[in-house]
DNA sequence: CCTCAGTTGAAAATGATTATCAATTTAACC
DNA sequence: GGTTAAATTGATAATCATTTTCAACTGAGG
């Protein structure tokens, strides 16, 4: 059984010697409860509902904390905002974006998987991460 | 036998009824004449060192006409800095980033490329453009 | 030449993110 | 519980890349 995020991070906040804080746990709490790919300022604005004294940089600096306790990821889709996403233990997908209304979704392809690495190999690199994001019109858009 | 970038571009101005101007040929010249996915800031010390009177407004300004002809391309590699590449016309690649010392590799592959429209096709999406990055440490680097 | 829309460079403005720092809080120890 | 050192916080200033402003200037057609 996978431990909860909210364990996850105990652990990460035990190991590194920092300190537990009401302050991370509604921003936890907020994160864990929000939609897949949210920005900063979005997951700001839902923390403050929470507790309108959290400072922005607090949010900031916690979603940093998130990204390495390896509980959410940090993506960038080019419009100039740092977004987070859920991170699932053992899972991988890549992302289709909407150019028009933003809808994101996500997908994953194991042939895609193994052919980068392919690819990668026959130039001598060993692939740490990857990105393959798909931008166009959804379905929705597009009628 | 296709059109150089320096007609392309002066079709590009005429046709949007823009002027051809001293500092765009001194930024056009650079560009051309400069490494692939070169930062801004890289490209505007080059034009300085023929014209050190171009202001930094007018590079950034000049390379976003570029992309907008169709000669340069925008790239983002997540260090904070827009790089522009050489657009070579019915060509396409994609990137080989290395972390640690960021030297970067192209390189295409027509069964990744299908499976994308396949992929996307399966979701309804219609691809306008996509962004296949893979990051690692390269050869030199490793040893 | 004239005219005028387009262009330029300097400087100010923006917007996202990060650094600073005094005040506060946590967690370990007595 | 009280003591303390180290970590945390929030407000604010600072960064940094990029964009906007705007007065002076220039290209191109008439
Ligand atoms: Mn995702
Ligand atoms: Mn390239
Ligand atoms: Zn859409
Ligand atoms: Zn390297």
């Amino acid at each position: 059984m996978k431990r909860s995020k909210k364990i996850l991070f105990q652990e990460f906040i035990a190991r590194k010697g920092l300190k537990s804080t009401r302050q991370r746990g509604t921003v936890l709490e907020s994160f864990l409860s929000s939609d897949n790919h949210m920005s900063t300022e979005d997951l700001y604005l839902k923390v403050r509902e929470k507790n309108p004294n959290i400072g922005y940089a607090t949010v900031y600096r916690t979603l940093k904390l998130f990204a390495e306790a390896g509980i959410a990821r940090e993506i960038h889709f080019g419009d100039g905002q740092t977004r987070y996403e859920h991170v699932a233990e053992g899972e991988h997908h890549d992302h289709l974006i909407c150019t028009r209304c933003g809808a994101v979704t996500e997908f994953e392809n194991e042939t895609i998987e193994r052919l980068q690495s392919e690819i990668a190999g026959q130039f001598g690199f060993v692939v740490e991460k990857h990105k393959l994001e798909l931008y166009g019109i959804c379905p929705k858009c597009r009628k």
